[in-house]
RNA sequence: GGUCGUUUGGCCGAGGGGCUAGGCACAGGUCUGCAAAACCUGCUACUCCGGUUCAAAUCCGGAAGCGACCUCCA
């Protein structure tokens, strides 16, 4: 097996990875808040973990990859103080709450398999786990690490970072400096110490979405979902819980100040966390207003795009920089990755239609291995992409008659990318991507050219073209202005 | 303001004491009926100022720019 090295966020250096199972992977990765459309800050960790995950599989081990909808909870911070986002969305949209998740989880899931992203093997709903939740802040609370206050709930930090003194560690966080940086809340004055969070919360008179619970009729606080779904599924104890790097602090702190606090250990060994997309510069998020969603990238239609980006070519152009990396988005630099994997595409298909020679001029053998290092590396996609076109290089100059590969060399060439670019990087062949204009533009000339065959009254042909798009499904329709078609 | 990170060629982006990615763009060439593609060649860069070293883009110190986080966020 591979000795894959991964960087672990809690130890701030790059570790080998050892799962606690032999040849077993347990993963949690924060899925999205379900109350609008996906964005391409979306597409990084999904698509990260989605390589993490083909490449845990691909290298022998049986993955449980856990990707959580978050369809319940999260204060709204501003305006409607102490709402809940899904809740507030509804009103607005004068649907129920569950319409809105669904809606755009089906959305979420659609652009995900454009982006050929794998579905994870378990997608729990946190507003069908409050049970779970529930007796979590109950666990909590009878370990002494939460109290009561007004029918909410909040976790004790103080007393937690005394008997623990691990509070802030993921982050690198003084909690003492906590004191004096902390904003005003809603409910602030229920807390004994501003740097608490909300285990449960007692639901405001114009919240939708609630739950009975011991304490209130209300709704789970901000972080105890991914900890209840994750030791549900996964264990007390799991390999790997990824996300995005703004999820390091309060969330994933809180998770683990959770998870701690009643079994006496953080919920997982590695913490992965992917940057961030910024767009000229800023980060791209749903509260800033400057980002762009992914149908808007697929179909060319936002101001800031010159032109529609396939769902691959969003892939390879996030895979072309680390994921530890911020990404600029610009739209030179995806038409910039469009080109490149388009030749890296063509190359393939050159490759599959090379000529053996009964011996090679170059030396193919050390690339199966490098890709191999690049991954081994903290999941190293840039320079896997770089010698994959170095591959591209050599298959041209073969197809050029400037050198020769044997049958052998071509065949590992062929297997070194199907695993990498296909199986690993999950990319996949789209050049038949939006054929309309296509299919329009290569009709008129066929009409183009039986009018002219009428015209000329060369019935044979023009009525052989009629029989044969007949027979491929397409009806040509003779007027008065001329020939129409229709696809049947 | 605090904490952390970052600054690489026209652009995007790896690397991270001596070898030195890759893509895109651009220029010249080969091939070609013309074009495209492909191939060859060129473009060899690391914010600034000090320091360590035989050797610094890489390590150390400082400055500046940029960014993220500091209880919505992937």
């Amino acid at each position: 097996m591979q000795q894959l090295l991964i960087y672990n966020t809690l130890s701030h250096q790059k570790e080998l990875f050892k799962p606690i199972t032999p040849d077993h992977v347990g993963m949690y990765v924060c899925g999205p808040t379900v109350y609008g459309d996906g964005h391409l800050g979306h597409a990084r960790p999904a698509i990260t973990f989605d390589v993490l995950y083909r490449y845990l599989r691909h290298i022998g081990y049986k993955v449980r990859y856990v990707r959580n909808i978050t369809d319940v909870g999260h204060l709204e911070h501003d305006a409607d103080e102490g709402e809940d986002k899904i809740a507030k969305k509804a009103r607005l949209e004068q649907l129920e709450p569950m319409e809105v998740a669904q809606y755009y989880t089906n959305r979420y899931h659609a652009a995900m398999d454009a982006l050929n992203v794998l579905r994870p093997s378990i997608e729990p709903l946190a507003s069908g786990h409050v049970m779970e939740q529930i007796e979590l802040v109950q666990r909590i609370l009878d370990a002494g690490y939460a109290y009561v206050s007004n029918g909410s709930v909040y976790f004790d930090v103080r007393k937690y970072h005394e008997d623990f003194k691990s509070y802030g560690r993921l982050s690198g966080r003084v909690i003492e400096e906590m004191l004096s940086t902390t904003r005003d809340l809603d409910g602030q004055e229920e807390k004994r110490f501003s740097g608490d969070f909300a285990l449960w919360k007692k639901a405001q008179p114009e919240h939708i979405m609630r739950w009975n619970s011991p304490w209130s009729v209300g709704f789970p606080g901000w972080h105890t979902e991914c900890t209840a779904m994750g030791t549900k599924y996964l264990g007390e104890t799991f390999d790997i819980h990824g996300g995005g790097m703004d999820l390091m602090f309060p969330h994933h702190e809180s998770e683990i100040a959770q998870q701690t606090s009643v079994c006496g250990h953080g919920p997982c060994r590695y913490w992965m966390h992917n940057n961030m997309i910024t767009i000229n510069g800023q980060k791209m998020g749903k509260s800033l207003g400057n980002f762009i969603t992914l149908d808007e990238f697929f179909t060319g239609k936002h101001e800031l795009l010159t032109q529609a980006y396939a769902p691959m070519t969003i892939r390879f152009f996030i895979l072309q920089a680390h994921y530890r990396s911020t990404v600029d988005f610009s739209n030179e630099a995806l038409v910039a990755a469009e080109k490149g994997y388009t030749r890296l595409m063509q190359a393939y298909k050159t490759l599959g239609r090379l000529q053996p020679s009964k011996s090679s001029s170059v030396d193919v053998s050390g690339y199966r291995q490098l890709c191999y290092d690049a991954m081994n590396d903290d999941l190293n996609t840039p320079i896997v992409i770089s010698h994959l076109f170095d591959m591209a290089k050599v298959i041209n100059t073969v197809y050029d008659k400037k050198a020769t590969l044997s049958q052998a060399d071509i065949d590992e060439l062929k297997g070194v990318m199907d695993t990498f670019v296909f199986e690993v990087m999950g990319l996949r062949d789209e050049s038949a991507k939006d054929n309309t204009a296509l299919v329009d533009g290569l009709m008129k000339m066929i009409l183009d050219a039986r009018a002219t065959a009428k015209a000329n009254k060369d019935w044979a042909t023009s009525d052989k073209i009629r029989d044969e798009l007949g027979a491929l499904g397409v009806t040509v329709k003779d007027g008065k202005d001329g020939a129409t078609y229709e696809l049947n």
